[in-house]
DNA sequence: CAGCCACTCTGCAACGTTGCAATCATCGTG
DNA sequence: CACGATGATTGCAACGTTGCAGAGTGGCTG
């Protein structure tokens, strides 16, 4: 049996609302009392009950976080820096995953997730319209993750993706690249985020004067390297084959590199290659990929300071927030002519 | 404010317990009354207080999976694959990072995760010794990854790391290769699994009558590509070139790989390389990696498997259990003689 | 020395749920 | 027709904690 708040005020000699004071520092207590209630939790072992403290407070310190999936590298990435900066306000994260299904995502706007109660939910929304965002009902601090509506009531952290797309494809242009391709778009799918880096990409051929044959774009149903594989290897056998390729994500431009090298073309002598995310694989494969990096840490950071200042009520009831975390290109082998 | 029971039972004029029976299944109701309750249900969007539920119950309906990182592929697919299971029945799981650290491992089998109470653990240990893990006083019910002390008093799940890396080396004896290495030693660690893996490996080289020049091996202090990489700049600089090399994980194994690349030499050809984990990247690096692959599915439904029967004790005090999940040598082109 | 204040400490009630035991209605059976 | 069995429903208490209001103690001030 653990020990509670009237075992340790028993042993202690003092009320259980004394120890209870002591426990949470909610009241002042005596430097020789506290020094004695520490001694009977000490040696009792006592740990607060939780469900009781949550109970009473109307607080559980859970956070919601839902993405599409753990295991691949960007959100496992991402999740693991949430993870820890949670951890410093002293929130623990309760992880969801949705699959990428808009049922699901749908769900855990109105119920949050597992029917678990959470003080604040982190949501990276992939099947949802940024319309359905905007009109959840529930009233759990909510931080979304991705470009979505401005109007929305919900809090956003974001990179540039428009900027980002035109960089990495400019990057391309001046490499001296003149027949550029795109992998990535996901016209099915709601989530804007493809959208916009299609615009940025779409964006910097015509400042270079660049024509923007249709066939050299391709649409994907998820971003894994399989859809990246099989895009790219549409690509190589058109008539008109790319001297380099956009690839909306890292794991899309790795699975792209593989079915370069198997058409017996290099990167980037054949095809020059940028990504999207600087996952760590990117960093150690052949050639190493040159990608656009969000700073994820900085990403996490601001957007636990949103859910934060959401559950501490600080903001109030002020507008929704769109926080801009800064992105970088970083050119590796994969597009560097050597 | 969120409805309650209460607020149920006033609007479908029955009593809070008839409420809570037909919420929880607890006695039986007439169906008409249930209709009437559930229709105030939905009217109010009412939600069970989780808080309160599992004060009153002692349950909290959370598993925590302590890991050393949610970032690294292996552990993200196990991650995925255990969230995917634990929802199956019904739990939420809470995710610990240990970050690999024997202090943070230590507090956590003694308190529990974030100080959150939960019905059950999981843990990857990475710097506790068998020993300490055997010590345990804490009563929650705990699944260890990983092979440990057989005599300890918790479950285990494992693969036969010794017979894995025996058919691993066996695989690249029978290439002909016959100068074979070996990246993923730990002997700081007290974490057994790369003492297995060696052990097989060593038992191959024996087998075959080869020799086993203690040059041919590296330690390393994380399983990371950026290990793998430096590892195998270190032998390929050695006097005696390694012609194959097992590496103790896909991610080393992904590094030594560019690090072959990089020195100019290819593989398979000069160098083959066995892997362990059959993370997606293998699938998709160039070459891809032959790799030992856990079945990794098996490994999260039998890990649950256990922690269900400890903690609705269909165990009561058995010994602890130790399941082993199987593996599988998935040769592919890293290891493949064209 | 009365009066006030600051500092500690305390008891009570409540958070929303469910286990328990009791009540009430209904039905089948001897 | 009486009685027990069965089924449906209910009220009370308790889970462990904290908010609130108030009590006790001692020192300082006028």
């Amino acid at each position: 049996m653990a020990a509670k708040l009237k075992d340790v005020a028993a042993r202690a000699d003092v009320s259980v609302r004394t120890v209870s004071n002591v426990v949470s520092n909610a009241a002042p207590v005596a430097p020789a009392t506290r020094e004695r209630v520490l001694k009977a939790i000490e040696e009792l072992r006592y740990r607060p009950n939780l469900a009781a403290r949550n109970l009473r407070q109307g607080r559980t310190g859970l956070i919601g976080l839902a993405i599409p999936e753990v295991r691949s590298p960007y959100f496992g990435e991402i999740a693991e820096l949430l993870i820890d900066a949670a951890q410093e306000r002293g929130w623990t994260v309760l992880i969801d995953r949705t699959g990428g299904l808009a049922a699901h995502e749908r769900r855990l706007l109105a119920d949050g997730p597992d029917a678990h109660s959470v003080d604040g939910m982190i949501l990276s929304p992939w099947a949802l319209t940024a319309d359905e965002l905007g009109r959840r009902s529930a009233t759990t601090p909510l931080v979304v993750l991705g470009e979505r509506d401005p109007k929305g009531t919900a809090d956003h952290v974001v990179v540039d993706n428009v900027t980002a797309a035109r960089e990495a494809t400019t990057h391309l242009v001046q490499l001296g690249r003149r027949r550029i391709g795109a992998i990535g778009l996901q016209p099915q799918l709601s989530n804007g985020t493809a959208e916009l880096r299609a615009r940025g990409y779409r964006a910097a051929l015509a400042a270079a004067g660049l024509a923007r044959p249709p066939e050299l774009t391709r649409t994907v149903s998820t971003l894994h390297r399989a859809e990246g594989h099989r895009a790219m290897r549409e690509l190589l056998a058109a008539p008109v084959r790319p001297d380099a390729v956009f690839c909306f994500s890292d794991e899309l431009a790795l699975g792209a590199l593989r079915a370069v090298h198997e058409h017996g073309l290099t990167v980037p002598g054949d095809v020059a290659l940028v990504g999207f995310d600087d996952i760590e694989d990117g960093r150690y494969s052949t050639p190493t990929l040159t990608t656009i990096a969000p700073d994820k840490a900085q990403i996490a950071e601001r957007t636990l300071q949103c859910l934060a200042d959401r559950i501490y009520g600080r903001l109030g009831h002020l507008p929704a927030r769109h926080v801009t975390a800064p992105h970088e290109l970083l050119i590796r082998d994969s597009s560097s002519s050597p």
